[in-house]
DNA sequence: TCAAAAGTGTTATCATTACACCCATGG
DNA sequence: CCATGGGTGTAATGATAACACTTTTGA
């Protein structure tokens, strides 16, 4: 049952750039072994066709949870990448979206399949097929980005974190080694986004508080933000 | 000539918000009327089908060339939208771009056809096709954010300008009226980021200094930035 | 009582805000 | 010499950076 246009069309898929993260290690991407060609072999991004009546972040919500079993993520549109030739089957246009992943609280089924799938350290990345490498590197550049603006770094935390366990997230994403503790606080908590919800238990040292991140006041402060009540924005530039 | 597929395959467009504005006016955008069913008589965004062997970015700007004449344009990928039943006609995928021109630099052909094409105030918009309406809405959200943190505000002015004016297209795009002379002018100066180029003549009040937005000094301070030799970027929030 | 991590006090410096004032030009 | 917009001085306030210190827990 072939598909006949009057003029030619592109083929159209997802592509996920799915970060995965977890308290005291590393930022982490997932990536899949290719089983077909082209490029069969090699790593590569998960992804894959658009469904004609699929919406595009429906698609790739679908990529990132048979690829990683995890539903209701965070996921956000990167980049549309067009390029005639960066497809060697044809003129394939690939949009782009990114996924953040907090791995303590999914356990993923990453390696069940018989397909090769493997968590990655950013900074420890294989070669990658087609445009691959550089669709992963606008990536990074914009979690990087995103993340000193917007509270997208809770999405890769648990429910409830300590501060140190924040500002240890904020300093893998930003690689940076050196933020002084005194001043991360102060400025976390003049913002006023965080909740206590209790404190740690069982620990050899003070039981830190536990917090987390409460979305309602983020949005009264966006809000209060837009319509010119506050000078200044909720910023997360640390 | 049809052309046979064996899945079937979504069309893809590119749809441009472009925005004008001139020193003394409101901040604009180019629509067009359309010629054809659907939405015939509505006014949309230009655009139109990407070709096979045709770059997304260059699609773009072959459609700003086509509308207004204008050509070596700001243009920048906005969003894709992507929705099934966003266009009557079946699955079409739109990848939007939007651009930045200066009216005075370029007077634009825009009316000299025969369709009818037409530069609105983006606070006094008709009715648009499609989900236009909706992609402008996010172009002029991203307008707004990105003229904070980086300077492409200069793309709408005169290659020379006055401080007056450049807080005048803030007003403007910010849709805000109380900016503080003095205070916007220690904060932009300080950035160095622009460098002193004359004076006006013959304005019936103290001549005002021009200034060109400097680009080389621009990528210095933002790579010093990103290697951590600067505590804070460059950023626009006035 | 010790190690380990949590959490606080305080000061110097820098950026932001607000308001008032002076300057140079053409008509 | 006046209207018009260009341009500057300065002081109060608030944010940031830097450093040293106290607190609470389990072992």
């Amino acid at each position: 049952m072939p598909y006949t246009y009057k003029y030619p069309r592109p083929s159209v898929t997802v592509d996920c750039i799915i970060f995965g993260y977890s308290v005291g290690s590393q930022l982490k991407v997932l990536l899949i072994e290719r089983a077909l060609d082209p490029h069969r072999g090699q790593w590569a991004l998960p992804g894959g066709f658009v469904e004609l009546e699929e919406d595009l972040e429906a698609a790739a919500l679908r990529e990132v949870e048979e690829e990683t079993g995890v539903k209701d993520v965070f996921v956000e549109q990167l980049y549309t990448f067009g390029q005639p030739g960066r497809d060697p089957r044809g003129r394939v246009i690939s949009v782009a979206y990114f996924a953040l992943v907090n791995l303590a609280k999914h356990p993923t089924k990453a390696s069940s399949d018989a397909r090769n799938v493997h968590w990655f350290d950013v900074d420890r990345l294989p070669s990658l097929a087609f445009d691959h490498r550089q669709i992963l590197d606008v990536a990074i550049d914009r979690l990087i980005a995103k993340v000193r603006y917007q509270p997208i770094g809770f999405e890769l935390l648990p429910e409830h974190f300590t501060l140190s366990q924040l500002q240890e997230l904020y300093e893998t994403v930003l690689g940076v080694s050196e933020l002084n503790k005194r001043n991360f606080r102060t400025k976390i908590l003049k913002m006023g986004v965080l909740r206590e919800v209790g404190r740690q238990e069982g620990v050899a040292h003070r039981p830190a508080i536990l917090y987390a991140f409460d979305k309602e006041r983020y949005a009264t402060l966006v809000k209060a933000r837009q319509e010119g009540l506050l000078r200044r924005g909720v910023d997360f530039e640390i």
